[in-house]
DNA sequence: CGGTTTCGCTACGACTAGTATCGATACCGA
DNA sequence: TCGGTATCGATACTAGTCGTAGCGAAACCG
């Protein structure tokens, strides 16, 4: 409604999207412990003391940027198998993108003792998807949560031991055994 | 043959085994980041310097540990079946010990940008299962590779998401999934 | 033009990985 | 018993990192 008047004031600079971009970059050329803020906020052209206003660490950074980059979930169909392959494919892509793998395995050491970056971790990034997915794939919350472990754990296992993304033969296995075990069989309603 | 005579000088003490206890207690208690070599080489009673003159990196400690921990897998029996669905409870036994998964995130992280220790990783800790896994299941390299990666993944994006181990009937859908997917049906040869 | 807030910049404190050094110590063989 | 050798503990050190503090300059508003 009332249309939020602008607080006084300098306004913030709009660097958001540059700062993810940045750090994605800097993470995938150097890896999450040497892509230090330092290096971010130059690479940004801007001043580490700005990151620092707006993320109130590197990990709620990372995890902001991975949020960024994941992104909403593409809209589904009306056909269940189609709409879990498409969920899988989404995440493969994703995970594919560099640095993506590399920010996921920093937050995830990160988050280990560090109880508020972990609820960061998971409200921000995994809830949203829980959700749409047990609206539209009509699983309980358990199998659904299930299904998430399985697609992002094996896809970015893959990528930590071999540095690669999982190559297209192999995620359509993932598809097609997870089809199946969700009982959503393809070319059947 | 020879039994190698003994090397001349002081013999080295014998604390690997406390070592790595100390390790993954430590990790356990503080985290990967904040379980310095300092604070392990106190929790064991060494000098720091001794850890240093064992193993080259902190990441290589910890490599070091988790292949202690994880050990040989259990033998098989003619039962490819049954033999998968063992392989998958070992595994997730492990991951479940205090400190182990957060030691993998830990490793995974330095891996990202330190080929070596990637090498160390995968030759270390990945290719005896890979081996062996291959002979007694009868799959090709590929598919091996393949339910490493859906397995470790899994257990481990569960524990990173939550903090705890995933629950019984949770694994046994991924033993039933992986049965289904690898053509190793239970109650039939 | 004055008020308010963010910006860039520099400096700083606390902490960590890994190295260097040196006297003390443990084992072996003569 | 004693010399040779290699490890051990202890301390100090370098280089790098996260995150914070302080300050003048800049941007926007009324």
């Amino acid at each position: 409604m009332a249309p939020s008047t602008r607080p006084p004031g300098r306004p913030r600079s709009s660097v958001d999207a540059e700062v993810f971009a940045a750090t994605l970059a800097t993470i995938h050329e150097l890896g999450y412990t040497r892509a230090t803020v330092d290096r971010i906020a130059a690479a940004t052209g801007i001043a580490k003391t700005t990151i620092y206003r707006r993320w109130p660490s590197k990990g709620a950074l990372v995890t902001a940027c991975l949020v960024d980059t994941f992104g909403p979930l593409p809209p589904g169909g009306r056909d269940r198998a189609q709409d879990l392959a498409a969920a899988i494919r989404f995440g493969a892509r994703r995970i594919a993108e560099p640095g993506v793998a590399a920010a996921f395995a920093g937050v995830f050491t990160d988050a280990i003792g560090d109880p508020e970056l972990r609820e960061i971790l998971s409200t921000q990034l995994q809830d949203p998807y829980r959700k749409v997915l047990i609206e539209s794939l009509g699983l309980s919350e358990q199998r659904v949560l299930f299904f998430i472990d399985v697609v992002i754990g094996t896809l970015l296992h893959r990528m930590g031991m071999t540095g690669e993304p999982m190559v297209e033969s192999d995620v359509d296995a993932l598809i097609a055994m997870l089809q199946r075990e969700l009982g959503v069989r393809p070319w059947l309603p």
